[in-house]
DNA sequence: CGCTCGACTGTTATAATATAACATCAATGC
DNA sequence: GCATTGATGTTATATTATAACAGTCGAGCG
């Protein structure tokens, strides 16, 4: 079962499915291009996946290291080094944070749509603004790398509380 | 005089305009605000408009300290908070830097393309980027912030040199 | 003038994010 | 066994950014 809709999620949604549906994708991707989805690589998708939110490092190095552990902070960027050259998550520059990328090997590019009153994203693919995006850069002499655009703003449900 | 050609700028171009335009425009903005562009504040520009490349703080910085002076983090930021509140110089997320904006109070959203090479960078308005941005927007009821959308890639130069 | 107020800057310390360098360990193939 | 390779552990440090409070300075006012 794939994740219901399009757009920010609903607050109620089975959130378990996201996680489940996410470190299926990793796993297969892992396997495809014979990379090793290590355990703690696999524990870091996981937190990265615990909620809709880019998380930062040392949120994630705290997370992990709630039972008990004691991770060192080169462990947890090894392990999203892995993940960010793998496409299983992305890097948010705007908030020194990462975030889950819920279609691994997208071929082209994504935007991301980050509320920044509630912190949460959303992953599009929006033909049209790549396109702009593209045509821009050509119109400048500009060569595009692969990337993800970054959308800063308000998503509907912070609109409606306020 | 204004800045001869939109895109990146010309290797060889009389860059001293470029500073002397960038300098006249914010006490012209300062003034219109009842802002007080101070000497620190208008050095601190001077030293992000030393190149077409982003530059992080601590640079500007060690640029500021190099007559003897010692300055201490918070001065920069703090010049460099004012700067941002008045639209003088963007923030540059994937970079943690910071830019020059040749045209202070632009009415729309702005374009930063950036040179992973070189690091050199130009501000551009593409009303179909910020249409199909905004057109994204809509169809996932998001409401967008004001921002300077990031567009990495490479410049005619470095792609020449290579 | 002497005072107060607010904006600016100085100073010290520290928080938050990220990486360098080297040691250890485990699996694999010879 | 033993070298090779990739992964992780460990310690220290680099880089970016802010908190907190003290001093300075000029504008306005009695
Ligand atoms: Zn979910
Ligand atoms: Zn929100
Ligand atoms: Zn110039
Ligand atoms: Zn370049």
């Amino acid at each position: 079962m794939a994740h219901p809709k399009p757009g920010f999620p609903e607050p109620e949604h089975n959130h378990g499915v996201c996680v489940a549906d996410a470190l299926a994708a990793a796993a297969e991707r892992c396997a495809a291009r014979g990379a090793r989805l290590t355990d703690i690589r696999r524990e870091v998708l996981e937190v990265v996946w615990s909620s809709h939110r880019p998380i930062g490092a040392y949120d994630i190095l705290a997370d992990l290291g709630r039972d008990g552990r004691r991770l060192a902070p080169p462990t947890v960027y090894r392990a999203l080094d892995f993940l960010l050259e793998h496409g299983l998550v992305h890097r948010v520059a705007s908030r020194n944070a990462f975030f889950g990328c819920p279609s691994p090997g997208h071929a082209t590019a994504v935007e991301l749509l980050i509320c920044t009153e509630c912190g949460s994203a959303v992953e599009v693919q929006e033909q049209r603004v790549s396109a702009a995006v593209a045509g821009a850069a050509t119109r400048h002499d500009f060569e595009v790398l692969p990337q993800t655009i970054e959308i800063l703003g308000r998503c509907a449900a912070c609109r409606a509380a306020a």
